[in-house]
RNA sequence: GGGGAGGUAGCGAAGUGGCUAAACGCGGCAGACUGUAAAUCUGCUCCCUCAGGGUUCGGCGGUUCGAAACCGUCCCUCCCCA
């Protein structure tokens, strides 16, 4: 059977064993460890795909339950797929509605079957399964889509994460089954278990028995603390096989994503950019700044003197407070555009650090000069 | 000249005898944000030696146990007619 994503591992560090790689997808290959930025709607909010391609956007996500929703997904089918409907170029990735699943917790029911969602646009009920989720995610034709699971909370219950990761492992059966573009499009297996060792483990081995194209670690990035992620994620890994691509799920902490690539983590994406960014906090190479501040109202610098964005080669720190302060879509894009560039190129020099194996230097130089704090952006 | 409306914290605007240092919005000052119900949300925003105290609602005077609110007077804005 043809495979619709192949993974060439490039080089592995050897003073940390982080890994380069190129995913050969459908609408392209892409460089590995990448941070992908989220376009939801079908649209990274703010941003054209022309801006994305300057940005060295590799994969971009959108989103099954929102596409599901609003406009439909026979909508996106007869646009031609969601990379024509938007008239993106590159690789893309849905995620299966499983964060829904935690995101909107006050408005929907799970059992074995499936989860009932009341519509967070007119109230309606609505049923998702795994079925469902592939189904919609054939219609929108992504080159990856996502298993669909149920990311808890954290803190969770041993009973509940066992029950639940369980079920996301039947899911994951269904969805397998259901897919009916195996050739085209890829579909990951999502590791779940919450902060429990054994479930991590089991969760790991169920699904690479069941072969996916590639493997996501879920449930990490729901409010728990740093040292914590660390472990979930290094236990999901620990049974994943190398030779397959490793998607931790909404990270995009400039420490975090840095940690994730120690782990052999090959792929990211996070709201967290862009989002910040519309509320006007930016990362930069000395820390995090929040644009807002009444210092910068006559701070004729650029954003980050060292970044080689659009935004920071044209503009000055003076004009992107004015343009907040206004809540001008284009202070929106300008920082939304340093945001994501910001972490794409963290990675590229991260892509480097790894080539030369000094991945290791790489990560504590960033994280000692950059003076992050605990949040990591 | 005649008639009418009104002056409340940086701005707009509620409040028309005690529950009012005074709703709400804007502005301002901060904080949060991690597979996007997020151009969102939260807190603070008269002064001070701040679990307390002080001084306010155009000015002055009065009524009252008590006034931003009632009365008198003065000042100032805006609208209509001439």
């Amino acid at each position: 059977m043809k495979k619709p994503l192949t993974f060439e591992i490039t080089h592995v560090c050897k003073q940390s064993g982080a890994r380069t790689g190129i995913l050969h997808t459908p609408h392209g290959d892409v460089e590995t460890p990448m941070f992908m930025p989220v376009g939801t709607q079908a649209t990274v909010k703010f941003l054209s795909p022309e801006e994305l391609y300057a940005l060295g956007a590799g994969v971009v996500l959108a989103n099954t339950y929102h596409l599901w929703l609003r406009p439909g997904e026979k909508i996106v089918r007869q646009a031609g797929g969601v990379q024509k409907f938007m008239n993106y170029n590159g690789p893309m990735l849905t995620d299966s509605g499983g964060f829904q699943v935690f995101s909107l917790a006050d408005t929907r029911k799970i059992e074995e079957e499936g989860v009932t969602f009341k519509s967070t646009l007119n109230g309606d009920k609505l049923f998702m399964s795994p079925e469902v989720s592939i189904q919609v995610q054939n219609a929108i034709g992504a080159d990856i889509m996502m298993s669909f699971d149920e990311c808890i909370p954290y803190p969770a219950s041993y009973e509940y994460a066992k029950k639940s990761m369980e079920r996301t492992l039947r899911w994951a059966k269904r969805g397998k089954e259901a897919n009916q573009n195996p050739e085209t499009q890829a579909l990951f297996g999502i590791v779940q278990g919450g902060d429990y060792q054994d479930l991590r483990y089991a969760c790991a081995k169920e699904l690479v028995d069941m072969d996916f194209d590639g493997y996501a670690i879920g449930g990490t990035s729901v409010g728990e603390d740093k040292e914590t992620m660390l472990r979930m994620v290094g236990w999901s890994v620990d049974h994943l096989p190398l030779e397959k691509p490793r998607y931790l799920m909404g990270v995009g902490a400039v420490n975090d994503l840095l940690e994730a690539i120690s782990y052999q983590i090959d792929m990211c994406d996070c709201v967290l950019p862009t989002r910040i960014a519309r509320h006007g906090t930016l990362m930069t190479s000395h820390g995090r700044i929040n644009i807002r501040k009444a210092i910068y109202k006559d701070d004729f610098t650029p954003l980050d003197e060292a970044c080689d964005c659009y935004c920071c080669k044209n503009y000055t720190r003076a004009y992107l407070n004015h343009l907040f302060r206004c809540n001008e879509g284009f202070g929106m894009r300008l920082m939304s555009i340093h945001n994501i560039r910001f972490l794409i190129r963290l990675m590229e020099q991260a892509r480097k650090a790894i080539k030369e194996d000094r991945f290791n230097d790489f990560k504590n130089d960033v994280l000692t000069n950059m003076k992050f704090d605990e949040r990591g952006f």
